[in-house]
DNA sequence: TTATATGTTCTTGT
DNA sequence: TACAAGAACATATA
């Protein structure tokens, strides 16, 4: 599911095939995902000229478009994003046409993501009420965000407002490389659990990016290529995985390295 | 057939 | 009033 290493991924695919090259066409084939365009601004926005940057913030991925002006979207549990230059793929929510034939598909199998266009960038974060990326949020700016909170750790790290990026899987990913419990009180860890929180999340994701966001390919001392088994047991102890349901999501923690 | 999975938004509760 | 918890959403898969 697109979390922050997948939606870096997918940005990084748009960067190296998608820039600077003149839009012919634009296909909004679900216009259920639009928000706050139309299929006529889309297109009246886009064609003619190409893209020229790309940019990340949490889950969203924004698009520049030359002549001024953000093409954003969010992937929804099942989104993917596929430049190639050869076929249709089912589901495509968005398509864009390129003058050097190639083409993007925007994917979206369940519609639970979004299309959306923007004049300024942070204006649109601003509105929608997002923390700070996971990747640049500061020790000091994440210590401060803990303080007082009443709720579950792992509520408060996939809370989009508090910090922005973390889903279910790497949050439990991020917390069982931290030795903290999921179901612990936010506003009640202690200084040095903050720190080990606030390092291994930051670890975490680094690590996803640079493998690609694929989960055959993540370290086997991470639960995350786990999740699958029939009887999951923890890459440190041995001993077998809990499962719970901590802030509406199914977690998978180990009882024996996470305090 | 039905339960489950996921991220976000909406609703209800503390 | 802020924060927290849970349901609803769409739909493919087990």
């Amino acid at each position: 599911m697109p979390e922050l290493p997948d939606v870096e991924i997918y940005r990084r695919r748009l960067d190296a095939n998608s820039l600077h090259k003149a839009v012919d066409h634009t296909h909004v084939h679900d216009e259920s995902l639009l928000e706050g365009a139309s299929r006529q601004k889309i297109a009246q926005a886009l064609i003619g000229r190409p893209l020229d940057s790309t940019r990340r913030h949490g889950k969203y991925l924004g698009a520049h478009a030359a002549q001024g002006g953000w093409l954003l979207l969010h992937f929804g549990m099942t989104g993917d994003l596929l430049a190639s230059s050869d076929g249709a793929p089912e589901h495509t929510a968005l398509r864009l046409d390129f003058d050097d034939g190639s083409h993007l598909d925007f994917i979206n199998r369940r519609r639970l993501g979004k299309i959306a266009w923007t004049d300024d960038f942070d204006d649109f974060l601003e509105r929608e009420g997002l923390g700070p990326d996971a990747m640049s949020l500061e020790l000091d700016a994440f210590r401060q965000m803990l303080d007082g909170r009443r709720g579950s750790i792992k509520s408060l790290l996939m809370n989009q407002s508090a910090v922005a990026g973390l889903g279910n899987v790497y949050t439990d990913e991020t917390l069982f490389h931290a030795g903290v419990r999921p179901d612990r009180t936010a506003g009640k860890l202690s200084y040095d659990e903050a720190g080990a929180i606030h390092r291994a999340m930051r670890h975490i994701l680094r690590t996803a990016i640079e493998r690609g966001a694929d989960p055959d390919d993540m370290p086997e001392s991470w639960i995350l290529p786990r999740r699958r088994e029939n009887d999951p047991r923890c890459p440190g102890c041995d001993r077998a995985l809990e499962t719970a349901t901590v802030g509406g999501r199914t977690t998978y923690w180990c009882r024996e390295c996470q305090r």
